[in-house]
DNA sequence: CTGTAACGGGG
DNA sequence: GTGTACGTTACAG
């Protein structure tokens, strides 16, 4: 241990925290950077686990049964403390262990034993539970005192600080395998090239095959192995704070992860030169990096932008408006094989993947750098939680600094009894089928957050009986105002704080700092959005459905209202609304007409409750609730509900609804678009299309003998096997549906490879494939599978005889 | 109708 | 790691 070791006072900003075992006890890891933004690691020992258990009985006794059933003295502390659980003050028994692990090994003996009603906070991860119970934040500053040592600070005290966020430094990477078989093998097939692109400037490409004299972005290595120790080298030289890649907790690192066992090498990028850290959450594997916070633009850009495909072309394109070549998954072997320009072409691509994978990380992560600040925990934590999941650890710190004990996660039945439960959800207007021109939009989106606050709806203030006021109108149970409940109060707060910062939004100019705000303030709305949501989850420890129901229930209350003067006080036809939006007819001449609506409205809602314009579309396809195109003034087309972009639908199908689509929206030419579809069918029925568009694609997720059912791609799959070819699990398995007299389906797909054009099944294509496919949006002008197949019947049977 | 399996992103 | 997604679609039976 040493001699005396000066005690100090600094201030550091928190990145990342995990625990380590020493002794069979567990010792906080706080990742931190200086003022002059090194990085740093502190150690706090005197942090324990522990969780609560309600008591029913004489304390001394159960206190002396637990004594008597830890035998292997994992329990360090049994004592009663006062809490509060939701309006009760109880006194529970808290429970102090040496380590997490004996959580785990005490928890359901302990709540077997009589005298022991509930245990509870038996499931919070321990870190997590650090940053709660200290009330620090990650992505925030922090005073800590403590001894300096060699390696690391020792806490003895740690606090909350004031300061700005510092520059963090932001590595974006990418990998390329080599896949001659589609699917890379892990234990043959090869990483190629590692790509990385910084928020310093960084722009390499690591490869092993030389043929790279005038690319000088490219560091050439002797091999594999060679790439990866070139990579761990640069992670540490500029010391990345954030590492962030797209779909790198899916592909790139388990595949890392693999190719290292089969080369029997160590790899180590993070900050305390630990491996990387897989683990599944249930087919959502995650990977971590200790010390640098790892984000998975994917999940991030799917959680933000509702987009037809997410593949990463697809996404720049729509999000950064960033036009960028694919080089086909399947082909990208190819590529490396033939050397020379292609090769060079598949370096570019590669370094471009990480490229844009940074812009797009720049333009999320200050959102999630927020929210990790707002709700307590980690960006590598909060970039992969739901919106629910956001909520509820806000809801446990709240909860805790407030003295109470957490409700438990509902388990099993309980949880299938929720699941089961149901309510109306919001009111949606049946929309005027068809097509509709001139439609401005308004978005109610404050609506529910602000219903929670002004009805008081909460656990704790709910009435079922003898009530006089604050009644939710269809069912009679009411919401006790005289003292605020726990979630409105939270809400309130947070509502609040966006307030202030839409009103310095708009008295500020300077555009650094009005991104901040404006930032700031999104993830405020995000979360006070996701409180109603979260009341009804099922998984939700503050679960409530009467709360979820009458917040649903007021809400309908309030947008049939808005309905109401729309149509009766400025006479503008509303087409269709759906919960928290309503879309209507403003012609030309009647703009103004929609301003003072939107104005009326405003003044009229109580409290913060706020109608806004979302944007101005030139024309509308509506087909049923919920299912509907718009197509804007600039020629941009949003649908809702309609998709068919699943690779499992043949290109064909998808092909054929996206131009009917078009021609509606486009030339409102219904005709047109019939026609279409006839030609299509007809160029089916005469075998005049080419074989590739036919084929459907589905992933063999598992090896053939442990599927139960037979389905179509299974039975491809078999096909496949017995004509000798190599089927492995992963494997995309592409078939055509072909002509037959076995009624299952599946039982006449053939592996793509195999069927000769003479051969594919028309009827299966026009009616499982196409027709399905187009009378979704047919069905929004009355147009029926018949009048599509109109003309064409006659002239099959001419070709019959 | 219910139960089972697959979709997503990546190469 | 004091843990284990999600909402939706299609087909078989």
């Amino acid at each position: 241990m040493g001699g005396l070791l000066a005690q100090i006072i600094m201030k550091a900003f928190l990145l990342d925290i995990d625990y380590e075992t020493q002794d069979n006890r567990a010792v906080i890891r706080l990742f931190l950077k200086d003022e002059d933004g090194r990085f740093f690691l502190a150690k706090d020992r005197n942090f324990s686990p522990y969780f609560y258990a309600f008591i029913s009985g004489y304390p001394n006794e159960i206190i002396q049964s637990i004594k008597e059933l830890d035998e292997k003295a994992r329990i360090k502390k049994l004592e009663i403390v006062e809490k509060k659980y939701f309006k009760e003050i109880i006194n529970v028994l808290r429970i102090t262990v040496g380590h997490p692990q004996d959580v785990v090994a005490v928890r359901e003996k302990i709540n077997e034993l009589e005298g022991i009603d509930e245990i509870h906070e038996y499931d919070i991860l321990f870190a997590r539970r650090y940053l709660i119970d200290k009330n620090i934040t990650p992505m925030d500053w922090l005073e800590i005192e403590g001894k300096k040592r060699d390696e690391y600070l020792e806490v003895d005290m740690i606090k909350r600080a004031q300061g700005e966020v510092p520059e963090l430094k932001v590595l974006s990477f990418d990998i390329e395998v080599y896949n001659p078989k589609g699917v890379p093998r892990s234990d043959r097939d090869p990483i190629i090239m590692v790509s990385l692109a910084s928020s310093k400037g960084l722009k390499k490409v690591l490869t092993w095959k030389d043929e790279f004299e005038d690319l000088d972005f490219v560091e050439v290595l002797p091999d594999e192995t060679s790439v990866l120790k070139r990579f761990e080298d640069i992670v540490f030289e500029e010391d990345f704070d954030i590492v962030i890649g797209y779909n790198t907790d899916n592909f790139d690192f388990p595949y890392i992860e693999k190719r290292l066992k089969a080369l029997d090498i160590s790899f180590s990028i993070a900050r305390d030169g630990s491996g990387l850290k897989l683990s599944g959450r249930k087919n959502l594997p995650e990977a971590k990096i200790k010390g640098r916070p790892h984000a998975d633009v994917y999940s991030i850009v799917k959680k933000n932008v509702k987009l037809s495909s997410y593949v990463l072309e697809n996404v720049v394109g729509e999000v950064l408006g960033i036009q960028k070549e694919k080089i086909p998954g399947k082909k990208l072997y190819q590529y490396w094989d033939e050397g020379g320009e292609s090769l060079r072409k598949l370096a570019k691509y590669s370094l471009e993947d990480a490229e844009v994978t940074l812009k797009l990380g720049q333009k999320f992560l200050p959102l999630y750098e927020q929210l990790a600040k707002i709700i307590g925990q980690t960006l590598h934590d909060v970039t992969r939680m739901t919106t629910g999941q956001l909520v509820e650890w806000l809801l446990m710190r709240e909860s805790s600094l407030k003295g109470n004990i957490i409700p438990n996660r509902p388990h099993g039945s309980e949880y299938m009894a929720r699941a089961g439960e149901t309510y109306t959800g919001g009111y949606v207007k049946s929309p005027k089928r068809g097509l509709s021109e001139n439609i401005a939009v308004f978005d109610f989106r404050s609506l529910y957050p602000s219903v929670i606050v002004t009805h008081n709806i909460d656990l704790s203030t709910l009435k079922m009986e003898n009530c006089k006021e604050n009644i939710v109108p269809e069912f009679g149970y009411c919401f006790e105002t005289s003292s605020r409940g726990f979630i409105p109060e939270i809400l309130k707060d947070l509502v609040g704080k966006r307030n202030i910062l839409k009103k310095k939004l708009k008295e500020n100019n300077d555009p650094v700092e009005r991104l901040f705000l404006h930032v700031q303030q999104h993830a405020l709305k995000i979360l006070a959005n996701s409180f109603y949501g979260y009341m009804g989850y099922p998984r939700a420890r503050w679960y409530k459905r009467e709360c979820a129901q009458a917040v649903a229930s007021l809400a309908r209350m309030y947008i049939k209202k808005v309905m109401t003067i729309a149509e009766e006080d400025f006479s503008l036809e509303v087409i269709y609304g759906d919960t928290d939006s309503l879309f209507v007819i403003v012609p030309e001449n009647k703009r103004n007409v929609a301003i003072e609506f939107l104005k009326k409205v405003n003044a009229d809602l109580p409290g913060i409750i706020e109608l806004e314009y979302e944007g101005y579309y030139k024309r509308g396809l509506f087909v049923t609730k919920k299912r509907y195109a718009l197509i804007d003034e600039n020629g941009k087309i949003t649908v809702k509900g309609l998709e068919f972009v699943r690779r499992d639908w043949a290109a064909i199908a998808r092909k054929t609804q996206e131009k009917v689509l078009k021609i509606l929206l486009k030339d409102a030419n219904p005709e047109k678009a019939a026609k279409l579809v006839r030609e299509v069918i007809i160029n089916i029925k005469e075998r005049r299309v080419k074989l590739e568009d036919l084929i459907i694609y589905t992933q063999l997720t598992k090896s053939i003998k442990s599927y139960k059912n037979i389905e179509p791609h299974l039975i491809a799959a078999k096909r496949l096997k017995d004509g000798g070819e190599e089927v492995v699990p992963g494997m995309i398995i592409g078939y055509v549906i072909v002509k037959g007299t076995n009624k299952l389906i599946s039982m006449r797909a053939e592996p793509a490879a195999f069927v000769k054009l003479e051969n594919y099944d028309p009827d299966y294509y026009i009616d499982n494939q196409i027709l399905p496919a187009v009378l979704r949006i047919f069905e929004a002008i009355g147009y029926t599978r018949d009048y599509l197949r109109e003309g064409i019947e006659q002239r099959s049977l001419k070709g019959w005889f």
